[in-house]
DNA sequence: ATATAACCTATTAAATTAGTCGGTTATATA
DNA sequence: TATATAACCGACTAATTTAATAGGTTATAT
């Protein structure tokens, strides 16, 4: 089982875009810049998720990405599940032919660790994680920090920071 | 996080151990005949093992390793912990400063995970494993497979099967 | 027409795991 | 006391995977 930055930056980029989904698509670029993950790597990673339809996209201009269905209807499970083979801790995955075709002797202990952490995460979604209160703060402070990228809510004339300086990506 | 061959290999041995002590100490070779791991390798994990003292050694001819406590008080999160550097889905090693010095937008949900497989782990002893009937007959299957080695249950006159052949390693 | 941003493929760099090799040291036993 | 056993040790190699890079193309709003 892995569960690595790859899994690590799906998720947050997921996030990311359910916290700034409103009207217009959300462009990697700007994901790239408040997550700090590389662009390239996220055009990787978004080609899975796409290929899951739990994101949709917008060429063009003005394009990016929107959430393929609701918050509430993303798990994080879904999003590891999209980008890593899958969250399985059994070296057979979950075959059961472990050890020269026969199950090996650990292989329950593994596949009820599998199962605890896939409900786990089964059991949360976007829609909860926005909820949080401590995520909510980190994200403004993203924001805050990457204030001349494309942000909707700013759009919406919640002027609540005087924006003078353009934080430039570079360092 | 990991949790790959390194860690599943290292709970599989400390089984293996548990379920052959006996009397004599049991030799890592014996180990990896049954549970078919390299030798050297699992040298290295018992290094750390007996660095941990999940096990103490005894050296010279009829020696090997015992387990350095019952059962019931050797935990498969131990185990682990004992060769992986740690089960810990979160980057920053829980310190909480994943985003340049500053808490990263999902380290909460990774630091939760990470307390859930922990806590799933930390509740399975080496002696709950041993009651499992499941292991118990993969277990059997595998001391049939190699009757040849050590195996304290053979010396102690219950001889089930008659032991003909040998099987010896190198396919 | 142009700039934007998704889309696509191939390659590289870094890290880690898994396994190998060639020894040494301690000790039970013949 | 010689010998075989099995732990102990460190360095090295191979394979795999992740993470990142590079160099494009295609669609589309303006």
């Amino acid at each position: 089982m892995r569960l690595t930055t790859k899994g690590r930056y799906a998720v947050t980029a997921m996030l990311d875009l359910a916290l700034h989904s409103q009207s217009k698509p959300v462009s990697l670029a700007d994901i790239s810049k408040r997550q700090e993950i590389s662009l390239s790597y996220l055009e990787q990673l978004f080609s899975k998720l796409r290929g899951q339809e739990l994101v949709s996209s917008v060429r063009g201009p003005g394009g990016g990405y929107r959430l393929g269905r609701s918050t509430e209807l993303i798990t994080v499970a879904e999003i590891i599940d999209a980008v890593n083979e899958s969250i399985d801790a059994t070296n057979c995955n979950r075959q059961g032919n472990c050890q020269k075709g026969e199950i090996c002797l650990t292989h329950h202990l593994w596949s009820d660790l599998s199962d605890q952490i896939h409900s786990f995460l089964n059991g949360i979604n976007l829609a909860s994680l926005i909820e949080n209160n401590t995520i909510k703060e980190i994200s403004e402070r993203q924001d805050n920090l990457h204030s001349g990228v494309t942000n909707a809510k700013d759009m919406q004339g919640q002027a609540r920071r005087i924006v003078t300086d353009r934080i430039v990506e570079g360092d």
